[in-house]
DNA sequence: AAACTGCCAACTGTCGACAGTTGACACGTT
DNA sequence: AACGTGTCAACTGTCGACAGTTGGCAGTTT
């Protein structure tokens, strides 16, 4: 058995969530290095620490190793951005038909609940929010109840957002993504599996279109 | 851009590969801890490249960190098995569809290499060794030409292996497992997306309902 | 005897310093 | 001027030691 539960949180543990949102939001640019001693000295930590930070963040995709040379946030091509989103696809395509047939009442009221808040966001002039896209994926991993293809998505999502030069504001991709939610949100609220995975396949492939265009200008 | 390639391999790197092959081996047995100063010393090195190697190890799934306490090897309860195996359905099923319509011929002829000396070696009383079955896994996964997805199904395949004190040799179960392989084979050779997903949903179905009846016996 | 309290050994978390490697610049050669 | 060579600074890889926390044991109390 895995012994007992965790407690506070160490000074490594620390630097890696400083360190993934320094990355996330681009305050660390792609493509630069990160330089131990001087990273350590401005969270006012040792470099041990910090290289574990480091290497646990390199786990995450977040960034790349290089060997006598230093770690450096990665930036991909388009044909990284279609293999990681054929990876993004297996998994939310899975996700989305456990969720159709395992969702409970209160998991198709939180769905329903995010798709009502973007429409009423976009109808009021406001943009549809990334956070909020975020949030519909997330609440429908939750409804999949599989912890561990959710980790993953977790994973994938995080370097899908590491590589959005483009979220740029494209009102008509919205509008469709919206759709797509909605849709999903009905094939799950009828249970039906095979809908809801191709529905997300069609999705995504949307999504990965978008930004690839969007990355290439 | 991620720069130039690596080079030799740090004292961390080669703590992983040892470390990895005595847990996969069961050398270090599920449930027990790991002795930061005792496995350094037995691997004569300072306890930061080996805690480095621990923290990679945990994050591939194959330790268990407790704050304070140290890095476990986790042994998995049969709830476990069956989300574990949720995963690598999602993923395989996903390769199994890419390699149904990217497969090169190479490709076919290797996956039937890898079938035929499975039969040959049957046929000839000796079961059918998981090395084998592996291959095949990994045969396919690479024809799905998918890089995200092979690196994936690399880590949930290492679980697997990790999880198995259930290798026994059933030979009907081995049986069904070749069959399953040569209709996967076929349905790859016609370019059958559809078929090839379905049919390794219904194998790795099979196979994590024998994990986990070997499981609890 | 059971339960609580305080102490102790063992181990992890952290730090500062040394050694080895890398890439770049300056110098000398052709 | 272009090329090859030697040197150097900067940074990573590694080490040994100290500090803080945890779980367990002995001793005491009820």
């Amino acid at each position: 058995m895995t012994p007992p539960a965790p407690l506070h949180l160490s000074l490594a543990g620390q630097a890696v969530d400083v360190l993934r949102e320094q990355v996330l939001t681009g305050e660390i640019p792609p493509g630069s290095r990160v330089n131990e001693v001087e990273v350590a000295q401005k969270l006012g930590i040792s470099r041990g620490p910090l290289r574990e930070a480091i290497r646990h963040l390199a786990s995450e995709g977040l960034l790349t190793l290089v060997p006598h040379r230093g770690a450096f946030v990665p930036d991909a091509s388009p044909e990284d951005v279609r293999a990681l989103f054929e990876l993004r696809t297996a998994l939310e395509c899975a996700a989305a038909e456990l969720a159709a047939s395992r969702r409970t009442d209160v998991d198709l009221v939180r769905l329903q609940d995010v798709c009502a808040e973007s429409r009423h966001n976009y109808k009021a002039g406001q943009p549809f929010p990334y956070r909020l896209d975020l949030a519909f994926h997330q609440t429908l991993i939750e409804a999949a109840r599989s912890p561990y293809i959710a980790e993953q998505v977790r994973l994938v999502q995080q370097r899908v957002v590491l590589l959005r030069s483009a979220l740029e504001d494209d009102p008509p991709h919205q509008h469709a993504s919206m759709d797509d939610h909605d849709e999903l949100v009905r094939a799950v609220a009828d249970g039906d599996a095979a809908k809801a995975s191709t529905v997300m396949r069609r999705h995504l492939s949307r999504v990965c279109a978008q930004m690839i265009t969007s990355l290439t200008h």
